[in-house]
DNA sequence: GGTTGGAAACTTTTT
DNA sequence: GTTTCCAACC
């Protein structure tokens, strides 16, 4: 058996350990997803471990689909071993047994939007001003209190005293009672509650914890304190479990990831083997050695330094621009001479920010050039307004108690329900203790709500269709109807914007997405877990846990962009590491926080950017930068300082390749060609303004001035500031308005 | 009950 | 600069 052939003796000794509590320290690069895989096919074929036996965990589904597929390719068809994402696996866990812990095993889970909607009702119906109490205050309070299975009892208890932690606390009470009267979950319940049934039924435990002998844990840096508890609690009775992790890609404290977790396995199970993994297959040396040195400054770290037997590569280089505009457009232009050149393809790079704000420029650059592009991250597919409302009905289909989805469909399309309406029913529905749509079929005893129970009746008999028609179509057979019978569809088709049309495309890819799942799921025998649970419940549940980085594809040839994190566990040739300046990367909130934690971690998210790029890369910055609307002026990003001058290639930010390529370019104007220069003369014109201050201006008060928006207008006063004159103009139509002379371009007339 | 315009919020990262 | 939300009108 060749099992080990292609191991380092650091890889080998992770592999060939067997029983009891190990922990992997794999730096970035040195081959973990290998080493699990390896470990899983050794467990089967050399101990005879059962597959069946074996639990792996990941955090994202591609993870989880990566190494299934990776096992499956070692052993074979490998069904039995589960491999999936912490809340998957807590959801298959919770379908199963969480009525024992008094909700219905057909509850719903809820996504950021959701939570958010409840916030709101809550803090209405609790009275809470919003404008001095966040809604979004509340849900982080929330979400970090359930990191720490801290529930509402609890918290109410621990706040005494604090006037904004009792509102929150009041939320958090009335936010829970609502879920559960919904019989829905969020994404942080799913891990608690898993906890919860464990703990409050040792029977189920016991089960889990003789099914799961062999636990395997991916991305152990970023579990949080209730995946943690989760994790000992299958594990403690067999304790072989085996923890991989890289302390220095910690970057996910904001969602409450302890990387406490990781550095102080070594005291929770006293008795555990460490191996570190210091081998780096992925980078170049150039590349490591920037990565080690701006690592290098975080306090608070285990002690690893990665080395590679890869050749050097070119240096890493640094360019600094003077606005985003140059910037994005260097890196387009790069990317266009690379591929001239032959050697790379558009799928080989990769652009990494720190937040998706930074896309659009980029987004912008490409399509003028012509470069193929994917922005992996921003609005989750499943989060579009449109494929909600679709989701909304067949959740309110399959789910009689989601009162969230039935009122964000009863009047999609306009039936004539409005708000005051459901207002009614909703208060009937609450006074009586029961759900949303259970009072709907009551409509006509509601009082206030006088003919529309005649709409209302209608729906309910729309949705009590629907559900017989359920029992034997196909997921898209279904959607399909729904999309016809309610006219969804013929609206969007009616309204001829383009953003309808692109809704429209979201639909048909929905209706893929569909159509494959049914054809991947539809005849398979129900099998254990899922027995009982029909086709569209397991179809609403997939949909309910995907993260956009899930459907990112490695072979399709073109340019991707995503945020830092996103891109970990990434790999790409070229990359761009965009936007190095102090106050966007490091964030202005971590520079100015007091807990240098903070700071330590945007250093991480730095070092995970660094390090997934194999052969070159390139740091970038601007001097300017737009945020909101108005300039900021930065300095290039401490990280970038950290780094000796002797290993970076810096370039000051003359625009060679542009003059390089002017001359080729006259020769052959095609279309596009044209319209990009149309666009980058429109785009570069009021830049030049700014900087040049308007010294003269060609107007004084009292005279006649044209303005391209507001028209006609007399000048009333010009005031000097800094860099610019604030010009106030009388205009005929839209009154007195003040504005800046460079900006204005107001015209004499 | 629906439409429209203006104000306000947002931008750190997400399963 | 863009998107979302709410109030005032139709």
């Amino acid at each position: 058996m060749d099992l080990y052939d292609s191991l380092n003796p650091q890889q080998c000794e992770a592999v060939r350990h067997f029983e009891g509590p190990l922990l992997i320290l794999a730096g970035a690069g040195s081959g973990k997803t290998r080493v699990l895989t390896h470990r899983i096919a050794r467990l089967i074929e050399e101990k005879g471990v059962n597959p069946w036996n074996i639990l792996a965990i990941t955090f994202t589904n591609k993870a989880a689909g990566e190494m299934r597929e990776r096992v499956e390719q070692m052993l074979g068809s490998v069904g039995s071993v589960w491999v999936s994402t912490f809340h998957s696996t807590c959801v298959r866990i919770l379908r199963r047994y969480i009525d024992l812990i008094g909700y219905g095993t057909n509850f719903t889970i809820y996504d950021g939007d959701d939570q958010k909607t409840v916030i709101k009702e809550v803090c209405k119906h609790l009275q809470i001003d919003t404008k001095i109490f966040r809604e979004r205050g509340f849900l982080n309070a929330i979400s970090a209190a359930k990191d720490e299975l801290v529930g509402p009892e609890e918290y109410a208890q621990k706040v005494e005293g604090d006037l904004r932690l009792q509102k929150t606390a009041q939320v958090y009470r009335e936010y829970q009672a609502r879920l559960k009267s919904s019989n829905a979950l969020d994404f942080d319940d799913l891990i608690c509650k898993t906890v919860e049934l464990f703990q409050r039924v040792p029977e189920v435990l016991e089960s889990y914890q003789e099914r799961f002998r062999f636990i395997l844990v991916d991305e152990y840096q970023d579990t949080n304190m209730a995946q943690f508890r989760l994790v000992s609690l299958l594990a403690s009775k067999y304790r072989n479990l085996c923890v991989v992790g890289d302390d220095d890609q910690s970057i996910y404290k904001f969602r409450g990831a302890n990387i406490g977790n990781i550095l102080n396995f070594e005291e929770d199970f006293p008795d555990a083997k460490v191996i570190r993994l210091e081998q780096n297959y992925r980078s170049t040396q150039s590349i490591l050695d920037t990565a080690n040195e701006v690592i290098r400054h975080n306090e608070g770290r285990k002690s690893k330094t990665l080395w590679t037997a890869n050749p050097d590569g070119e240096k890493v280089k640094f360019r600094q621009f003077m606005n985003g505009f140059e910037e994005a457009e260097y890196v387009a232009e790069t990317i266009a001479g690379k591929m001239r050149g032959g050697e790379w393809k558009y799928g080989d790079c990769a652009v990494l920010y720190r937040t998706n704000a930074q896309s659009r420029l980029f987004e912008e650059k490409f399509l003028l050039a012509n470069i193929p592009y994917k922005i992996v991250g921003g609005v989750n597919f499943y989060a579009r307004k449109e494929i909600k409302d679709v989701l909304a009905y067949l959740k309110t289909i399959a789910n009689a108690e989601d009162d969230l989805a039935v009122r964000r469909i009863i009047n999609v399309p306009k039936r004539g329900i409005g708000a005051a309406s459901i207002g009614h029913v909703q208060e009937y529905a609450i006074a009586r203790g029961i759900g949303f749509f259970e009072a709907l079929k009551n409509a006509d005893k509601i009082p206030g709500v006088g003919r529309t129970g005649l709409k209302m009746r209608g729906f309910v008999d729309l949705i009590r269709t629907f559900r017989s028609k359920a029992e034997f179509f196909t997921v898209k057979e279904l959607i399909e109807d729904v999309l016809n019978v309610t006219g969804y569809v013929k609206e969007l088709e009616a309204e001829g914007t383009e953003e309808a049309d692109e809704r429209i495309a979201n639909i048909d890819e929905l209706l893929n997405k569909a159509a494959s799942f049914d054809e991947e799921f539809g005849g398979e025998e129900e099998s254990g877990e899922q027995s009982g649970r029909s086709l569209l419940d397991r179809f609403l549940e997939e949909v309910a846990l995907v993260a956009d980085i899930d459907d990112f594809v490695e072979n399709p040839d073109h340019v991707v962009l995503m945020t830092l994190h996103s891109a970990k566990g990434l790999e790409f040739p070229v990359v761009f590491l965009v936007g190095m300046e102090d106050g966007l990367f490091p964030s202005y909130l971590s520079i100015s926080s007091e807990d240098p934690m903070d700071l330590e971690e945007e250093r991480r998210l730095c070092y995970v950017g660094i390090t997934r790029a194999k052969r070159e890369l390139t740091l970038t910055c601007a001097r300017q930068r737009m945020v909101r609307g108005d300039v900021h002026y930065n300095r290039v990003s401490r990280f970038v300082e950290d780094i000796p001058d002797e290993m970076l290639v810096k370039q000051e930010s003359a625009p060679e390749p542009r003059q390089a390529e002017r001359p080729a370019r006259a020769q052959n104007q095609t279309a596009y060609q044209q319209a990009r220069d149309a666009f980058r003369a429109k785009v570069f014109v009021p830049q030049q303004f700014q900087v040049k201050k308007a010294r003269t201006l060609d107007y004084g008060v009292d005279d006649r001035v044209r303005h391209v928006k507001f028209g006609d207008g007399i000048v009333k006063d010009i005031v000097e500031g800094g860099r610019d004159y604030e010009v106030t103009v009388e205009f005929d139509r839209v009154g007195q308005k003040k504005m800046f002379a460079s900006f204005a371009k107001l015209e004499k007339i």
